[in-house]
DNA sequence: ATAATATTTTAGGCAAATCTAAATTATTAT
DNA sequence: ATAATAATTTAGATTTGCCTAAAATATTAT
């Protein structure tokens, strides 16, 4: 069953993530992702609809097999296990991480990932919040929302971010938000958009709407 | 300089390797080791003389450059770390590490290298006793001697393993050998060649030829 | 020294993954 | 409903790494 090339895998995983939040997903925008041609997505399409890890009909669509979501999970699984290694046990900053883990992700021992998944105190989610599949390719998905939809007055804690890039994060350093930070929407203000939110013990501050949009939140209680 | 491709690299890797107890390596040896066929190998040895990576005359014969022996030296630095990593992490045996850490040492990253080896505490040598090269190439070679050649009466330090398979291990483990182990041949006998050998503080007992072949051994200085 | 043997290289092809350009099918707009 | 546009697929090449079979060179044994 298995045997996947690290291309037939980065095929899965790519349109996993893409029919995650768009239901409707074409050979230009998997192209796209992979920085190849349409011509080459149908290809490849042709040769995982063989394998039976995905549905495809031509000129019809495609999307993963049930044995195919459960091979991508299992990639998303090892990246992000690989993310929070390199995180939490080589220091590196969750900027960082990624194009390495886009590497380590495809080495096959699965002996390998429950060892290490072990060795991390098996952790729910990666340094961006993003959850972790458990072995069996179960995924805990939290209620999120994002923080430009959190009501006024409701507090919440920052659960996930929208990018990875190096930009958000200097920004998020400055402000002192992190995955775990608590968050009260105080304010919005319709001119610019923009949020008057207060975070922790701190005194209030305003934030953009392009950073609002960046931030993922799960409600808190209210007691 | 570098985008070496994952075949590049075993190449170089592997004629490091026979370069390294044999100076006369033909493509015929490399060809076994890699499981391909002489043919194959020309083709790559062309192709790595025109990247400098080798000096190649055609039927002549051919010898890594020195950019060739530090790619060599950073692919088993890596390997060597990761195999000291699944050992002293991941609690794998020594002779489960091997497959998994050819494939570890293609991930492409140096600041991961860096990063694992100061997390790892700038360990010297694998779980098999072979020296890690440092990050300048560098490798530390100990005077080291097959346990077959070890006078009578001399100590020594078990320092290195010849062989990788769950056998040595097994065996190992039963007689309570391991890397570190002090050893002192008592006795040789030359109906079958074994040898009767002192541990630590254990009583003497006797093992075979194909053992002592398997052992490399540090004289530890007379008192 | 030369014949037999072994090693290495070339020639010509194959499979995977990619590309461009052209053809086919689907979607959209009038 | 059909023409224009967009998306997808096919056809035919390219590159990398590999193969077999045959040719070229080196080595060895007499």
């Amino acid at each position: 069953m298995d045997n996947l090339s690290t291309t037939e895998e980065n095929y899965i995983k790519t349109i996993y993530h893409l029919q995650q939040s768009d239901a409707n997903v074409g050979t230009n925008e998997v192209a796209a992702k992979l920085n190849t041609k349409a011509a080459s997505v149908t290809d490849m399409l042709k040769k995982l609809n063989a394998k039976q890890i995905l549905n495809y009909e031509k000129y019809k669509g495609f999307s993963l097999s049930d044995e195919g979501q459960k091979i991508a999970l299992g990639i998303v699984r090892k990246h992000r296990l690989w993310e929070f290694f390199l995180v939490e046990k080589l220091n590196f900053r969750w900027d960082e991480v990624h194009t390495i883990a886009e590497e380590l992700e495809h080495i096959s021992s699965g002996l390998l990932v429950e060892r290490l998944d072990s060795f991390l105190g098996h952790p729910k989610f990666d340094p961006h919040g993003d959850p972790i599949p458990d072995s069996n390719g179960k995924i805990e998905v939290q209620p999120q929302i994002n923080l430009v939809d959190l009501p006024i007055g409701s507090s919440a804690k920052v659960s996930a971010v929208g990018s990875q890039s190096s930009e958000l994060l200097e920004l998020l350093t400055h402000k002192n938000i992190a995955i775990g930070t608590s968050i009260s929407v105080i304010r919005k203000f319709s001119f610019d958009n923009s949020l008057e939110i207060e975070t922790n013990a701190s005194i209030p501050f305003t934030i953009s709407r392009e950073l609002a949009l960046a931030l993922f939140v799960t409600l808190l209680k209210e007691n």
